[in-house]
DNA sequence: CAATGATCCTGTCCGC
DNA sequence: TGCGGACAGGATCATT
């Protein structure tokens, strides 16, 4: 699934894919998967690429003639191109077409995936409220500690939550709780500034580790030259029977979403 | 405002 | 063999 590593790492690939290609056209092949900004009038192609970032899980692609393009790849979504691997996939969903004959496909099995295209000013329109990057300079323990004052749900939910922190989903989360000793299901208003240290350096520590190896492919997540991430090999809990240190791994909900913890390890 | 639950979607896996 | 059902899960919307 891809969270802030992946989409770091498919943005990195996706730039380098297009920053010497001319942009010829955007192509929508299923319903609803590609959006466009009712603002933007006139010809938006051919375009070139001006400048990119990463917000949580979206990437922004800014594009000249005022226009940007917002990638969010939900479950499923991969952007594959025609140059490493031409081959048709039922799942195609989208198409950024590039000069040369050459594309950039978007695949998603479970059709979740948006495109939008819109004017470069028109962004927080089509963006929700997202929280405080992960691996910025605000995200601090004493900043963890405002934000999640008075709240009583698990901090796991909290650190899923996007309009709080921006980029964690489920595998990191899991990840970051078992590295900081803390248990999922404690309400996140209650953690000490000392173990919310723990959880800021870990979340730094674990988003760094992933984003140095490409990400995880956990199931479908394929980087754009269709290669996985390698940090599926180092995760401690995520799907695991036994933690490091050799105590079985508990599988419970919280929020509709599997949570794997040690409750040895987490207290 | 906070928290919860349903919804979207399809491939995979399990039990019968 | 095949069918039904559960599961996976990010974001959004409705409800409490």
């Amino acid at each position: 699934m891809p969270e802030l590593p992946e989409v770091q790492t498919v943005l990195r690939e996706v730039v380098k894919e297009l920053q010497d290609a001319r942009i010829e056209g955007l192509e929508c092949l299923y319903p609803g998967t590609v959006i466009v900004d009712p603002e933007l009038r006139g010809i938006a192609w051919p375009a070139t690429l001006t400048g990119y970032e990463r917000r949580g899980k979206y990437m922004l692609l800014h594009l000249s003639r005022g226009n940007s393009l917002i990638i969010h790849l939900r479950m499923t979504g991969k952007l594959v191109s025609t140059r490493i691997k031409d081959e048709a996939s039922c799942h195609e969903r989208a198409c950024i077409l590039l000069e040369g004959g050459h594309k950039l496909r978007f695949v998603d099995i479970r059709t979740f995936g948006k495109i939008t295209l819109c004017r470069t000013e028109n962004i927080p329109r089509f963006m929700p409220n997202l929280g405080v990057e992960p691996l910025g300079g605000d995200f601090t323990p004493a900043y963890l500690k405002q934000l999640f004052r008075q709240r009583k749900t698990p901090i796991k939910n909290a650190l899923m939550d996007q309009t709080l922190i921006a980029g964690l989903g489920n595998i990191y989360a899991n990840e970051i709780l078992y590295r900081s000793r803390i248990d999922p299901q404690t309400p996140a208003g209650s953690l000490s500034l000392h173990k919310l240290k723990r959880l800021e350096e870990q979340t730094r520590a674990v988003l760094s580790e992933a984003i140095a190896m490409n990400g995880t492919s956990i199931s479908d997540f394929r980087r754009v030259d269709d290669k996985s991430g390698e940090f599926q090999n180092f995760l401690q809990v995520y799907q695991k029977e036994k933690c490091p240190r050799g105590h079985s791994v508990q599988k419970i909900k919280q929020g509709g979403r599997s949570t794997f913890f040690c409750p040895v390890c987490q207290k």
